[in-house]
DNA sequence: AGGCGTTTTGCAAGCGCTTACATTGAATCC
DNA sequence: GGATTCAATGTAAGCGCTTGCAAAACGCCT
């Protein structure tokens, strides 16, 4: 015998009055008298009645969804940050509809599908650029969307993140500071990663501008994860000039690289420096601790939930937020031998 | 000018069919003749018709949302299941809708609350103890839930997991055998997390065998963070005897344990051995390697969700599933000096 | 050509909620 | 005391979709 959950009319059967003011009493309690309010109060909870979804759905058009994308949930970059917005959403009772990418824009795309087809009211996603056809399914859904993880002068997206180009020319800066002048970048596949090629980008234009000397042995594009950075760091370390520093997309990279340079009996940093991107938790306990570059993840994740808040009740009052990064240093870096 | 996005009728109009055959050819094509069918899908690629969620929901009274409440998304521990767990529901366009507690039991029956309230068809909850008045309201819901990360020969509840109890013994008998005899737990805090409670249960029933000789000199509990653990092994590491080993309730406890040991000047495992529990990624990057206990995540990922979706479709098909995990075996770990 | 069984399609009744508008009744003002 | 307000409540029209039922169309046989 299942028992059908109450619905409003049950309600208002049960509190003599109508199906209208059991609707007011929830959504809008001061519109109804104080003594009517309590007794349907009391309806409510005899019945344990709690408003249909659909219904509600329909007739208000908003769900309270917001969807999310991320490339990964496999490893920790985004997870701090995924904590931080959903933080912010739930004091408003509103949930995250989560999805990944798996870093491949078509699967991204499928994604964002799924999500808004379950009726999200908003999307968060990871990165600035997407297929053709994404953004073209974005603008003509007219869904309030909002980036992360980047940020562009583009007048018509909303971004709250951080420049990857300046992050990634900083560190790459102060490595050729400390007197490196044979650099490798083992970077993440910039494919379909923006972010991934903006960090690139930025590194690259450190290391060719002439001024600075260095010299960019290799750039080395791989999968984020740790046997991939092994592998990787056999690569770059056999090239000649053997490179004293390597320059990682981000922390996993960076993790798998110093790995295997112990295995392979290399010091860190002595006989090689290696710098992450990202800060994850892991950076500050390899053995040496990793100098990487620190995202404001709680930051990033605060504020784009509270921009996109602003931005799906009312469009166009969302802002673009750009936030600072900063180098970490720890043991992973140190002037070159000699 | 906002576009109202299309609904069932205008593709009706536009395909000259009725609403219920563009509905039939979305929900069962099988049912819709070749010709009409292809008219149809014509004009619903040229309007980019989606279906819209609160219409659907009302009335099937199925959204395809699963909700899942976790303790927490800032760390790793939970990550590797979920994506696993997201996985396989993709496949049948189920998606998720995610919360997290906290490890708050009050925090986890509002987002329980929350999720429902937005319509989740099935609910996905880490650990099986929860306070009377969830129990009541998941019951008195008829909500089809399944726990992970643990396993109770409970016959009423559906649990894709392991025992708890059995690993945490598991570790401890390792530790004994290794000669220690003088150990000291740093346990979660197990008030509202059976999962720390049944391990630490373990652990404390292997070390209270009077055939083992063993002595539990302290069992101290502290939040998960690596800053808790730190303090947790000035207080434990004061004890007297001594501890020659720490049996820590998770790799994020050992993690901070082995840091703050080796600050100190102990050597690990030299001076004392840490062992972990659940091996995530930071295990084998720590030095010395974390000896703990592994969880096979990304399988119990699956299965829950496979069993998750029988129970939703039919009630009373999921299938409870006891998972094994076993003890890996790295440096942090060696028998006691002298 | 008529009859039969089998698709294929349309009709229309909801699903549970919100909300613009109408109605009621009480309070306020000349 | 009657007109005027205004707060509190009710009425009813959707919101967009699914689905049982009935009608129509079709293929095939006699």
């Amino acid at each position: 015998m299942i028992a059908k959950p109450p619905t409003l009319d049950d309600v208002a059967l049960a509190a003599g009055v109508s199906a209208a003011t059991i609707s007011r009493c929830i959504n809008s309690p001061e519109r109804v008298a104080e003594s009517t309010r309590l007794r349907v109060q009391a309806a409510i909870d005899k019945l344990g009645y709690t408003p249909n979804f659909g219904g509600r759905a329909l007739a208000t058009r908003r769900t309270n969804i917001i969807g999310v994308v991320i490339p990964s949930m496999a490893n920790a970059i985004f997870a701090g940050g995924i904590q931080a917005f959903q933080e912010v959403l739930a004091r408003d009772k509103v949930t995250l509809l989560i999805g990944s990418s798996n870093y491949d824009p078509d699967y991204e795309f499928e994604q964002i599908q799924t999500l808004l087809s379950h009726g999200a009211d908003g999307l968060l996603l990871v990165g600035s650029k997407r297929p053709e056809r994404t953004e073209q399914f974005l603008t003509s859904r007219r869904i309030p969307t909002l980036n992360v993880w980047c940020f562009r002068p583009d007048p018509g997206q909303l971004f709250v993140g951080f420049d990857n180009v300046r992050a990634g020319a900083d560190m790459a800066q102060l490595v050729v500071d400390y007197g490196h002048r044979a650099v490798a970048i083992v970077s993440g596949i910039c494919d379909g990663n923006d972010r991934a090629a903006d960090r690139l980008d930025g590194m690259r234009a450190v290391l060719d501008a002439p001024t600075n000397g260095a010299q960019m042995v290799i750039v080395h594009q791989t999968k984020y994860s740790f046997e991939h950075a092994a592998r990787a760091f056999d690569t770059v370390i056999a090239q000649s000039p053997r490179p004293t520093a390597i320059l990682a997309g981000n922390d996993v990279l960076a993790a798998g690289l110093i790995q295997r340079a112990k295995e392979l009996g290399f010091s860190v940093p002595g006989d090689v420096s290696i710098t992450g991107f990202d800060d994850i938790a892991l950076a500050q306990f390899i053995e040496p601790g990793l100098t990487t570059v620190r995202v404001p993840q709680v930051q990033m994740g605060q504020r784009a939930a509270e921009e996109l808040l602003a931005e799906i009740r009312e469009p166009g009052t969302g802002r673009s937020v750009e936030l600072l990064t900063h180098i970490v240093k720890r043991g992973s870096l140190a002037p070159p031998k000699a």
